[in-house]
DNA sequence: TGAATTTCCGTGCACGGTAACGGAAATTTT
DNA sequence: AAAATTTCCGTTACCGTGCACGGAAATTCA
């Protein structure tokens, strides 16, 4: 019942408290009889060292960096930067913090650049939203070689030994999109608004968002005609323009969807042009949701992205100070539904 | 930028760190200059106690009671109860505990008894789900005079000095509730299904989500019959043959809504009489997850129980280790909308 | 004024682990 | 076989607080 301490192993062992903690954090310089002998014993008494005293004697602070594509102000990444200092105030009592790298999304090279400054800060752990396949993999392969273990949020590339993955399912939200969009009966017609930048490099995220947005459609509402449209996210009087010669030339078209964070960027020209249309997009940005609000939005689907680095950054918390692996490598998680209804709260 | 302890302090007013110790917890035999000195020094030097080295040298078990209605396997105090051991392994680092009382939620005796069981383990917090306006409030009272602090959860009755509240505006989730069941169209004639037992004694909660259902109704649906059936929670039977006398009056229906958790009542009734009826409840246990998966149940709009027990926890925990007050009191938390598509990660 | 209290405060050990230091024992080298 | 290493381990001084204990100083009592 009572606390086994690290006299407790030595005392029983015969061997000296100084001794005892080489073993426990495997430094070396202990024979094998007595490296044995206090593991058999610890596992006998089943010893739990005391994180406080711990944490006490140590008093060093380790870091988990965050590496995240930087962001404007009023775009999907700074949501996700807020959940670092939710994460932060949990993280505190346990002698951690964190420090955010950003890179570009669009450029490789600057994420390189930004693994190299995230080693170079030697974090005891690392949190990344990854957008690059190959790029990835060989910075998970160098945290892996030093020791340094790390979980992705968001985008779930194949990377050898991560700790876990926080992020909704990309092709069920695609599906889950679909259905949102087309709501109770069958639609002819559907527009998908797109990203100009995006068309040449496809992130995985939004590639699995379109076969499952597409396979909604051939199961449920087949024989819709889907069009799309790319606008210029930097340029809203071409995406205005854009979005009247597509009504001027296909005036019939009630349903509208995109599958990332920007559907804010067509709903000037929706509030102008008012027509009772399905609009159907992704994430809580602010832009979003005051749409959503006053009802040129129908529908967002959104995932809590400050939830996803607060859970990604525990779960380093908890294998780095009590070596305690989480449950579930693969946390995907829930689809939040918003309408105008249940907006004000979120 | 180096710690400052209490020795700093001790040698700033010449004092020793055993009187130093005295002020910081006021357990007086310290003069009023000496206490005065202190407490300036402790300002001026900005000193804050080193937790660890705290907990280490006290090495007692606080903990936290959570005060919630007794609950069969399947029914939605289930789920809150659940959430007791994730908010354990929280704030385990922090030298805390959670231990759980049960009462009757139709008995206000059982509930007073619970509240003297609570008292009499002398718990450094309560977290409580309310159910009796009156003797909640005593209890409350109680709490106060002997500086126990205390959150709620699910329903928020006035009482004096509570810490902090977690839940969903109950108001708002049955106006929502109505939107999802109206769906696109105007409808004709709903039925509200309701249970017997609550008859007599409706719960705060039940009444305000039924106003915001009507209130719903009359905005945006208006001219639409409401109609009412009472089954009983505890005869399967009797509740089939209800609905099989209700839709031989009324065989129009194609609308049905639940305002609490038990809409998986009627699910058996409606999977043996297919029909395509839009059917609405709340809350995710299992059995409603189901019947949402299967299609029989439309929506779900719930509320995630176990994250309210588990912030209502983390903020005494705060409160109770590090004198940390919560930012908001009151926490309105987001209505989850549960469709077939989004019910798989919840 | 001396004794008895009371008020106030310093000392020192305990909490459980960490890691530097130095030395004994075992092993290798010359 | 003595010297030089290397391997292995015990000792010890912390880390910052909490708190019991005892004693000096101030106050009250006789």
């Amino acid at each position: 019942m009572e606390k086994i301490t690290i006299n407790d192993i030595a005392r029983l062992t015969g061997l000296s408290k100084g001794t005892v903690d080489r073993v426990l954090h495997n430094r070396g310089e202990v024979s094998k009889k007595s490296y044995q002998k206090v593991m058999d014993s610890i596992k006998e008494l089943g010893y739990e060292p005391n994180l406080y005293a711990s944490l006490l004697a140590r008093a060093e602070q380790k870091t988990i960096a965050l590496l995240l594509p930087a962001h404007q102000p009023g775009t999907y990444w700074e949501l996700a930067a807020k959940g670092e200092a939710k994460a932060q105030a949990a993280i505190k009592p346990l002698s951690l913090t964190t420090r955010q790298f950003n890179y570009n999304q669009y450029s490789a090279d600057s994420f390189r650049e930004a693994c190299t400054r995230v080693l170079e800060s030697n974090p005891a752990g690392v949190v990344m939203a990854p957008m690059f396949q190959y790029e990835t993999q060989v910075f998970a392969q160098e945290l892996q070689a030093r020791g340094i273990p790390y979980s992705l949020i968001d985008t779930k590339l194949e990377t050898p030994g991560y700790l876990s993955f926080y992020g909704i399912p990309a092709y069920k939200s695609g599906y889950l999109c679909a259905a949102m969009l087309i709501g109770e009966g069958p639609v002819k017609e559907v527009l998908v608004v797109r990203i100009m930048r995006d068309k040449g490099r496809q992130s995985d995220p939004t590639v699995l968002r379109r076969s499952g947005f597409m396979d909604y459609m051939l199961e449920h509402n087949p024989g819709c005609t889907i069009r799309s449209l790319f606008i210029d996210p930097e340029d809203p009087a071409a995406t205005d323009d854009a979005l009247d010669a597509f009504f001027t030339e296909f005036p019939g078209v009630r349903h509208i969807a995109m599958l990332n964070s920007r559907i804010h960027l067509i709903v000037p020209f929706l509030e102008r042009h008012p027509a009772d249309i399905r609009v159907v997009g992704f994430d809580n940005l602010d832009a979003n949701l005051d749409a959503l609000k006053r009802g040129t939005i129908t529908a967002l689907i959104a995932q809590r992205p400050e939830e996803q680095v607060h859970q990604a950054i525990q779960s380093l918390a908890n294998r780095i100070v009590f070596q305690r692996f989480p449950e579930k490598t693969d946390n995907y998680q829930h689809m939040d539904i918003l309408i105008r209804f249940n907006a004000e709260d979120y």
